[in-house]
DNA sequence: TGCTTATGAATGAATG
DNA sequence: CATTCATTCATAAGCA
């Protein structure tokens, strides 16, 4: 778990050196290359992320929702968390001449910070999958009656299918509801 | 079931977007979250693709076989060596009335050799680390007795790992259960 | 009841 | 850094 360690600490993207090292300390437990280490950090850092952003765009989904459900109706309350900071807000230091061994804008608890490591990640992005939400979508809607108004989601196929169909993948015209 | 006519009507990697109109339509009948559509995705398509490769692996290994049995040495290794081709073999199987692009069966690597193909860049390292080369700060000492001199870098604990550093079983020394 | 299968979940390894 | 794919894990379901 010294890599959890290291990322609590602070250790997002580390360098070549920081790498060589922990691979090096690693190593002592089994056979362990850098490029393991590298990918480890690649994939936490982007999961972890992704988890806050899920946090993020769910708590603004019911505030969205809230705003939206009624004119009148007062806001729970839930004003926590309004990050809209500018687009360039995130920007490691792309693996190069950064050492974020100390962290920077972040709040790395240098020392211990045990929860709440609010990372105010990207948001300017394109889109990437908010999927991994828990977008309850079930919750908002009592369940005696149920706002789903039948969507084709059949005959969705859009742009979803970019990398592996593109040879020639289905017609996304007037699916025929197959 | 929805999804897998969904999948059937060739939504392979459904994005955020329509993610969410499945989680909603889902919804209905159950609590569900993005992540479960999305995970269903995932794991549908790869199960598809496992089934799918298995099978032609199977076919071409027995036309194989047949083929090389009067010339060459019969492979004595059971008929299920399974999977462990290159691997991008298949990439898209066949839907219903989609499209399936079954081709690039390209070179089916009869004889999958075992090959160091790493380290693609090495070139300006402003993309992907070089560390992606097999650097293997491990080598200069024996596994099994611990060189390292616990550098006090980070506080290392040696706590239960089997998923981090172990992407490789071999830990030669005791790989320290928890 | 013990085993095999099916499936959701998670993670390592790439690729773009 | 985002996205995808392959593998693996854990567990529930089905069956002999």
């Amino acid at each position: 778990m010294i890599l959890e360690e290291m990322y609590r600490s602070g250790v997002r993207t580390p360098n070549a050196a920081q790498i060589q090292q922990i691979t090096a300390h690693l190593s002592y437990y089994g056979k362990i290359e850098g490029k393991n280490v590298f990918y480890w950090f690649q994939n936490h850092k982007a999961r972890e992320r992704q988890k806050l952003r899920r946090r993020l765009s769910r708590h603004q989904q019911l505030l969205h929702y809230q705003l939206h459900q009624s004119e009148d109706a007062p806001p729970p309350s839930s004003p926590i968390l309004q990050n809209r900071m500018p687009p360039h807000f995130l920007h490691q230091e792309a693996t190069s001449q950064g050492m974020d061994l100390v962290g920077k804008l972040e709040t790395v608890g240098t020392e211990e910070e045990e929860e709440e490591e609010e990372e105010p990640m990207t948001s300017a992005m394109g889109f990437e999958q908010e999927w991994l939400a828990t977008m309850d979508v079930s919750s908002p809607v009592p369940p005696c009656c149920r706002p789903l108004k039948t969507l084709d989601l059949f005959p969705i196929k859009s742009t979803g299918l970019k990398d592996e169909c593109s040879s020639s993948k289905s017609s996304s015209c007037s699916t025929s509801t197959n």
